[in-house]
DNA sequence: AAGGAATTTGCAAACCATTCTCATTGGCAT
DNA sequence: ATGCCAATGAGAATGGTTTGCAAATTCCTT
C-alpha cells in the first residue's frame, strides 16, 4: 500500500491494474461504500444511494460492478439468506469475521475471530480437501429480540 | 425413539404431531430421503425421483413438502451457492458436520466436528447474542480436481 | 359407514433477484 | 484527436421458488 494515496485511489488502480476501465458510475459506487463501512448493502441498497449522485445510473450496472469488486477483492459477497446478496467492504486486517444473524428481525452483527484458520489446515490434513476460504454463520436471536419475546 | 418403529413411522407419527397430514405423496417424498441418506437433493432432484412411483405429483407439492420436513427437523436445508437449496435428512445421532465446497467441479464432501458448539458459548458470553444454530461452509478444491489443476 | 370441515393437491401464473441482449456511449492507448 | 473495444442503460429473459384457485383428499365427528 503506497503512501499518500487515499482508500480510493488505492483502488481505482487496483481496477486498472485488472484492465477495467475507471468509469463515473464505477467511482461512484465505490466512494458509496467507502461512506458505508460496516454496513452489508444490497445491490438495491447501492442502486438507491447512488441514484442520489448519479441519477441515470442502471441497476444492471450496479450488479455488473459489485461482481467486479468482488471479483479482485474490494468487496465482500455475503449471503445472510435473506434471498439477495449482500457486500461490504473487505476489512483491511486480514483475519476473518463471522455474522451473526437474528432468525426473528433478521439483523446481522459481526463477531471477530480467526479460530478457524487452523480447522482448515486439519481439514486439508484430514481429508485433501485443499481449503481456500470458509463462510461461518450463527443464527440465534439478537439482544433486543430476546428481550421482546420474554 | 419408541421401540419397533421404523424411521419411517416415528416421522409421519412426528408429522401427524404437529397436525400435518399423512398424504401418499409427503409418505413417498418422505422414503426417497429414506432411501437417499449421504445426498445432497434439490427440489428438482426429489421430483424426478419421486416422480418414477407417484408420476401425478405436483412439484409445487414437492416444495410444500419438503418446507414441512425442514420445519419438524427432519430435513435439515442447505445453500451451497449453487442456486438451489439441498435437502438432506437430519442425522439421528450427533452433532453438526460441515460441508466442503469444490469451487471447480460443485461437488460437496462432509467433516464431522463438533469444535463450534464451544464457540457457540463463547459468543453468547461476549455478545449477548442467543446462538441456536450455526453453518459452516469450506471452499477450495477437492482431490481430484487438484490432480487435474496440476 | 357416512358426512363434512379443513387441508392438501396439481396446475398455471406470478414472483423477484439476477443476468442477458443489444444499440449506444465513452474510456483511454496511440 | 482518432478509433477500438469495453461499458452502459433499458428492457426482456431467466430460473428457482411461491402463490391462487378449484377440485380432491384426509380424518374427525356423528
Ligand atoms: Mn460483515
Ligand atoms: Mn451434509
Ligand atoms: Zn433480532
Ligand atoms: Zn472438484
Amino acid at each position: 500500500m503506497a503512501e499518500g494515496l487515499s482508500a480510493f485511489d488505492n483502488i481505482c488502480n487496483r481496477l486498472r491494474n485488472h484492465s477495467y476501465k475507471l468509469t463515473p458510475q464505477r467511482q461512484t459506487i465505490l466512494r458509496t461504500f467507502l461512506q458505508h463501512v460496516d454496513v452489508h448493502l444490497s445491490a438495491e441498497d447501492v442502486y438507491m444511494l447512488v441514484k442520489h449522485q448519479y441519477p441515470e445510473i442502471g441497476l444492471a450496472t450496479v450488479y455488473r460492478t459489485l461482481d467486479i469488486l468482488a471479483d479482485i477483492g474490494v468487496l465482500q459477497k455475503n449471503d445472510f439468506g435473506d434471498g439477495r446478496s449482500r457486500y461490504e467492504f473487505t476489512r483491511t486486517d486480514e483475519h476473518h469475521h463471522h455474522h451473526l444473524i437474528c432468525l426473528r428481525c433478521g439483523s446481522v452483527s459481526e463477531f471477530d475471530d480467526d479460530l478457524l484458520e487452523s480447522l482448515e489446515t486439519i481439514i486439508t490434513k484430514k481429508t485433501g480437501f485443499e481449503v481456500h476460504d470458509h463462510d461461518l454463520k450463527f443464527y440465534g436471536h439478537c439482544q433486543s429480540c430476546q428481550k421482546e419475546l420474554s
